[in-house]
DNA sequence: GTAGAGATGTTATAAAATAACATCATGAGC
DNA sequence: GCTCATGATGTTATTTTATAACATCTCTAC
């Protein structure tokens, strides 16, 4: 029995449940910090965010919603909440997905690095300062003043592999 | 006298119309050679997507395309051309905006990575081998295999740098 | 408590992309 | 030339993603 993208294989099996926690700690912990107001609402979206490791679609993440509460959200309250999120580095948008993961260390610094899996659907953050280097020694070469790279590679993931090898 | 998006400036007052007769003409040649059908639709699109160097939006190119024919065109029309081409490398697809812009050297090989400015809307593509491959060995030290790397670089670029000091 | 700012609710609409099916054009083989 | 299979385009409808405009609520500072 399997399905197109049945469970997050991150690291094969973890206890995600604290990833999760661990995330709405953290996010707790830095808005009171910032005075940043992490809202009822917010902190939600937030937790659906981290349901997975799989980027979330903005309409997912509504559908999820409106099912907790029997009463129905508009996208824009989502679309609102997420906004805050990624404004705070808690959430990182994927733009070749059109979908939405939670930051694997918000706080740091961000460049936004991801390894998404065309098998799980898992996007992997990494902070690969060679990367980074690269990127900037490539701008800088040509004059470029760089505000926000996007790094996101599509491919496949180690568990991945090895189930289809 | 200015708007949001003056000329394109990717190198400042440059020759155009031989980029774009250039592209052209490659296609003609890579189509050819690969026996692949560059048909009149998909070489107006091609020439449409080269207007300039900011990538555009496929409702973009659907407007130009009916206001040239007068006839209205669907929209399926233009994002058939659009797969066709980016299939056949010609074009390249701009994740973080939703738009397409042509390919600098099709044929060669392909990481795809885009300085995109902020000022001037420009699209400048890039093939930095110390990218690819700083990106390869993070993937590899992870165990990832990489199908697909996306690099698109916002910030800003020399000449719009020069302007706004 | 009252104002003001920020957050959320509500309704409508815009923008981007695809699905399903019909028709047309092209080129290989006869 | 004609026929047929394949691929390209036309047509209509729908889905998915995102934003606009304005009303109401809520928290906080004073
Ligand atoms: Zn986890
Ligand atoms: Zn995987
Ligand atoms: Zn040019
Ligand atoms: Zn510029």
């Amino acid at each position: 029995m399997s399905t197109d993208h049945p469970t997050p294989t991150l690291h094969a099996r973890h206890d995600h449940a604290h990833c999760v926690a661990d995330a709405l700690t953290r996010a707790d912990a830095l808005c009171a910090q910032r005075g940043a107001r992490l809202t009822t609402l917010r902190r939600r979206v937030l937790e659906l965010v981290w349901s997975s490791h799989r980027p979330r679609g903005a309409y997912a993440i509504l559908e999820d919603l409106s099912q907790q509460d029997g009463k129905s959200t508009a996208p824009l309250t989502v679309y609102r909440a997420l906004e805050f999120l990624v404004e705070q580095g808690l959430v990182h948008r994927i733009e070749s997905l059109n979908a939405y993961v939670g930051c694997a260390s918000p706080g740091a610094s961000h460049s936004g690095q991801f390894l998404v899996c065309e098998g799980c659907g898992d996007a992997a953050e990494i902070d690969d300062s060679s990367i980074r280097t690269a990127i900037e020694s490539a701008a800088i070469a040509r004059g470029f003043r760089v505000q926000r790279p996007t790094v996101e590679v599509r491919g496949v993931c180690k568990d991945c592999q090895e189930k289809h090898p």
